[in-house]
RNA sequence: ACAACAGUUCAUUCUAUCGCCUCGGUUUAAAAGUACCGUGGAGGAAAGUCCGGACAACAUAGAGCACCAUACUUCCUAACGGGAAGGAUUGCGUUGGAUGACUGGCGCAAGACAGAGAGUGCCACAGAAAAUAACCGUUGCGACUCGUCGCAAUAAGGGUGAAAAUGUGAGGUAAGAGCUCACAACGCUUUAUAGUGAUAUAGGGUGGGGGUAAACCUUAUGGGUUGAAAGGCCAAAUAUACCGGAAGCAUCUGUUUACAGAUCAUAGAUGGCUCGUCUAUUUCCGGGGGGUAGGCUGAUUGAACUCGUUAGUGAUAACGUUUCCAGAUAAAUGAUAGAAUUUCCAAUUCGUUGGGAAACAGAAUCCGGCUUAUCGAACUGUUGUUUCU
RNA sequence: UGACCGAUGGUGUAACUGGCAACACGUUUGAUUUUGGUUCAAAAGAGUCCAGGUUCGAGCCCUGGUCGGUCAA
């Protein structure tokens, strides 16, 4: 099974769903510089997750830093995960995730790898605590 | 060779691994999906949204006023507030002629360069006076208390100011003054010549109270409004609740008992106003509320690109030839590792070694401009300096 | 995507038709008071967001930019 695939099933694209993902009504926790929001829902495909990358135009009005940022930003998450994966098909349950990139300034590739990585282990162990 | 200025072109490259988007093909009974293979995948500014178009919807019955924009000439263009060439003006440099005012040639640069002789307004402070000027002064006449006053003439000199009623020289005069003359500068007009034209050159006539139109304005020319969140199609979803207005039952004529025509009234359109015109009137208009908000299309073959020839001073055009060259939609064009190239800094045994840097910036319907941002590299032209022949 | 505003001492606002950038609060100093506040007196603090242009002269007029804000959906 190919794992570092990132095609357009797993990305965002559902207009209400992402209207959801802004209001308070969703679950949320906070790792710097990523604010993270996340719900579960039915999805209507086979794929267990679709994630939404945000850089806000507030914290960078340049059009070329965003791309920059959510560019990394993807390839990080593309490369991790697997470890979000293999937890949400072993519960047979489907999520709607967005990550919001909160920092003026631009942090190198390996930091953002980093504070994905952690984001996607602190969504796993809440899983956990919730099936049980 | 170096430096400065101007213009044009380009704006990092390659390999490996893992990925993204479009289209085509294969696979599967078919569609979708999946897998594999192949093609293509950001810019000179994609930016600002400052102009002009294409395209689309609505309107098309216009006229006047208002509003907005433009403003030397000729040309280019689909069009433009853009561009090309030219003219005059201003500034700078250089080199001549006068040696008084001033002025000729050459080169470079600049710009919203129509009109102040249609009218109105404004020109602080200072100054007598800021637009039909007289404080000091100059001159003449008169008076007397004999160095002052009054009347008249004048605008050379003084001072003020950003700006003071053309400048120089001579004549003239009581003193003076374009008062007169010569020359110089400027405006208007006319003739000839050159030019498509702006205008130039030469000659004649004529004029003498500023500036400001990026103050109102005048003249000429142009402008219907709204923008792809336009517009079209499919799916899904539904209720016109309530309020206001008009009317159903106004008037007249004809046939006939409901139609047709006209008038009146109301509402709407012609997005500013007035006149005018058109449409509707039994379910119609406006306000307001409710429901649904997912996809396809528009949408990438075009005033297109490459190369060449011809025409033109040039912008550009015509003809031939070649190519199909992003089409995403919470928005693809990337990340990591290694090497090369350019450049900067430090060390240096002048061989290199080590460490940085590679800008501005990311399509969103599409074109033509303008403006702004930008690490650098190459080429061309002009000017200057130095060296060599 | 389109339309429209604004920027003036530390803060909030003025400045008419171009002509010495004004006011309040705050700040500083002094007086009054045993001390603080109140009150009174005085002083400092800007060259008007930036760069050009028009004009004798620009906060004001014109052009380009920067930043901030509002509206339509």
């Amino acid at each position: 099974m190919l794992m570092f695939t990132f095609q357009k099933r797993e990305r965002l694209c559902h207009r209400k769903t992402i209207q959801l993902l802004f209001t308070h009504e969703v679950s949320k926790f906070f790792v710097y510089p990523l604010k993270v929001a996340y719900t579960k829902i039915d999805l209507q495909q086979a794929f267990p997750i679709q994630v939404l990358l945000v850089v806000s135009k507030r914290y960078h009005p340049h059009a070329a830093k965003r791309n920059y940022i959510k560019r990394m930003m993807r390839e990080a998450y593309r490369k991790n995960k697997h470890i979000l994966i293999e937890v949400l098909q072993a519960h047979h349950s489907q999520i709607a995730l967005m990550i919001n990139y909160t920092e003026h300034d631009i942090l190198s590739y390996k930091k953002i790898e980093g504070k994905i990585i952690l984001t996607l282990q602190r969504l796993c162990e809440l899983y956990e605590k919730n099936s049980r």
